[in-house]
Order: C-alpha cells, then sequence, then structure tokens
DNA sequence: CAGGGATCTTGGACCGAGTACAAGCTTTGG
DNA sequence: CCAAAGCTTGTACTCGGTCCAAGATCCCTG
C-alpha cells in the first residue's frame, strides 16, 4: 500500500497529519481548553469547516488514530492464530499494541489527568483500537461463550488501564511493560484456563 | 438529617428534582439531542441559567445522584467491617449498588446505546459513586498492596460493566443479578485470594 | 490535452452548550 | 425589622459543531 496514491489522497494525508501535528503542538504548550478549533486550523493553513471534515470533533484530533496505524492493528489481530486460547491472544495483542504506541499512551495520560472533560471524550470517541478489538472477539466467539469471552476482554482491558494509573511517565516504559504484564497475570489467574 | 432544612434548602432541593424529573421526562419522550437546556430549564420553570447552577452540564442532569443517594453509598461503604478482604468487601458493595439502583442503571444503559455521546461524558462526570468507591478503596489499601488493589477494584467494575452489557432489559432483573454475581466469581477466581 | 464530473475547500450563517456578570429578589439571622 | 448572605434571572459573549452554496482542485475519458 503507499504506493499507488494518487495526488488527492496524498494532499489528504498531508493535510490530516499537518492538522495534527499543529494540534498536538499547541495543545502540548497551552493546554487542551486554552487552544481552539480555529486556532488549530489557522496555523495548519486550512479552514475551520476543513478541520471538521477531517476530525469528527475537538477531541478527535488527539486520539483519532494516524492512517497506518489501523494497519498496525488489523496485522496484530490477523497474526493470532484461530485455536489460540482466548486469554493468550488478549495479552499478545494488548502486550504488542503498549509496546508499540505507548509513548501515545503516555501523553493521552497526561491530557487525561489534565483535564476530565477531555477523558470523557477519550474513551467515547477516542478508543478505535479498543472497538476494534471487541469486534475481533465477539466475531471468533463461538455461540455459548460470549460471557467468558466479554469477560476476559473487560478484565484484559482493566489489567492494562491499571497498568496504566500505576506508572508514572516519569519511570523507564519498561517498567510500564512489567506492570503491565504482572497485572495482566494476575487479573487472569483465574480467567486463563476457561477454555475459550 | 432532612428534618431540620430550612425554607431555603427545601426550595433548592425541590427545585433540583422538578429539573431532573421534567429532563428525564422530555428526554426520554425525545431522545437526549432532541431536548436542549433551554426546554428543560423553561418545563421546570427555572432559568437556563438556574440549570447550570444546579447541573454542571446537560448531561449531568441525567447522571447526577438525587442526594439523597450518596448518603446511601456512604452507608454501604461504611458497613462493611475493616479487617474484611478488598474483593469480598468489593463484590458486597457493589452487588448492593446494584440491587439498589438497577433500575437507574438500566435507564442509563438505554442513553448510552442512544447516543455514544452522551455515553462518553457519562462515564466522565456521571459517575460519582465510582469516584467514591476509587476513594475509599485507595484509602483502605495498605502500602505496598497498592497494585493488588487497584487491580481488583478495576476488574470487579469491569465484571459489572460485562454483566451489564450482557443483559438484556426486557429480562427479569433478578437475571442481572445472577449475571452479576457470575461475573464477580469468575473474574475474581483467580484475584480473590490475595491478601488484601 | 481539453473539459466535464467528482471531490475537496472555504466562508458565512446558524444553533446549542457553557461562562461571566450585574441587578434584583428571597431567606436568614440577629 | 433590617442588613448581609445566598439565589435567580436576563444579557452578552465564546466556542464547538452543522449546514449549505460557491468556488477551487483533481481525475478520467474522449
Amino acid at each position: 500500500m503507499g504506493k499507488a496514491m494518487g495526488l488527492r489522497e496524498r494532499k489528504k494525508l498531508e493535510a490530516w497529519r499537518s492538522i495534527r501535528e499543529c494540534a498536538l503542538r499547541l495543545i502540548s504548550e497551552r493546554g487542551f481548553d486554552a487552544v481552539s478549533v480555529e486556532e488549530i486550523a489557522e496555523e495548519a493553513n486550512v479552514s475551520r469547516t476543513t478541520f471538521f471534515n477531517y476530525f469528527s470533533c475537538k477531541e478527535a484530533v488527539v486520539f483519532d488514530p494516524d492512517p497506518l496505524e489501523t494497519q498496525f492493528w488489523q496485522d496484530l489481530l490477523a497474526s493470532r492464530p484461530d485455536d489460540e486460547p482466548l486469554w493468550d491472544a488478549l495479552t499478545g495483542i494488548l502486550l504488542g499494541y503498549v509496546t508499540q504506541f505507548g509513548d501515545r499512551l503516555a501523553i493521552h495520560k497526561r491530557l487525561k489527568t489534565e483535564s476530565p472533560a477531555v477523558a470523557a471524550s477519550a474513551r467515547g470517541a477516542g478508543d478505535h483500537f479498543q472497538a476494534e478489538l471487541r469486534a475481533w472477539v465477539t466475531a471468533r466467539t463461538p455461540a455459548g461463550s460470549e460471557l467468558d469471552a466479554q469477560l476476559m476482554l473487560n478484565t484484559a482491558t482493566a489489567a492494562i488501564g491499571t497498568a496504566l494509573t500505576l506508572w508514572k511517565p516519569t519511570e523507564p516504559f519498561e517498567d510500564f511493560l512489567d506492570l503491565a504484564r504482572t497485572c495482566l497475570h494476575k487479573a487472569g489467574s483465574g480467567l486463563a484456563a476457561l477454555p475459550v
């Protein structure tokens, strides 16, 4: 992919990244609420209307995934063998995800602790990966095992969330991964053996 | 309490409940987005400004707890003996909560599935109980056990969330409670024995 | 390479949520 | 009964978000 992109598509991607970049810069300088969409648009040499063509709301400019990111998820999900126990697959996927996008998660965490309002919409509008993961789980859940499957998914996610809140961005990133592994292992100790 | 309330306080409570009541009626008739704050205020014979004196945002009128509700939590939290294992306390508290406010949870669920935007702010601005529970947990967590404690809390919450998404409002409420018990038990099977 | 259709950008008008504030009204307590 | 404290209200404003029509840009086919 990425080869046969016409001028139009290239410009779109460029505009997307320019807006995102400007937005992150301004926001990390001044804070989310102190930067208006108008300013971001102006900084990116784009009209306010166009901003909303690219991002469905102000929060999205922080939390939407880069177009290439989604490719990474899909590979991550597709790479798990069909007969792997769900819990193992989930831990593998989530650890792979945080390994790749931990830096981004750290930014998100900072923003969330700064402003709870941002955090709110973050969970709702933001986490496309979580939505995709959820879909993936339900798709590979055999009838009758919905409860166990959903429970595993939610528990694993909760474990990652726990690791994220306990980790301090000043500590080395490896610590976060260790923490995540520990949380997943502990939380899953009663679940991992279930036949899903 | 409730006895020595002056005229002023009584009027405030009355206004609060009037606004809430009108809001819930209009919203359940027409949907969240189709009702403006102005309409709610008008319906409750109150100015728009006053609405925002009582509720910090539009979502709050749906998700804020009734002043009496908070009393119930506090009793619930205070009623657990200090030396009870954390997991047992958590399941007891959460089951007590959903038993009492299950109806409200069902309304919330309906609203959330209707409009994701509402769901977003619901999690952030809405769940005062969860915040209180979180504070209660951290307060009684001995130093060194933070990880296990947070993990239990998040896992237990995830279990309730799972039960809530799996339950259909058409089914009897007892089913929901059974489901919640099952989820808690399964999710906690590896955690319950930890010494916290 | 010309030109018509598809797509994207833009400005302007508009709506609703949320904030700030000054002015007026009601409760309270002395 | 009166003054201070507390609430309510209208007004005016900012900002996020939507809608739309007009213009610019790209793409594709003849």
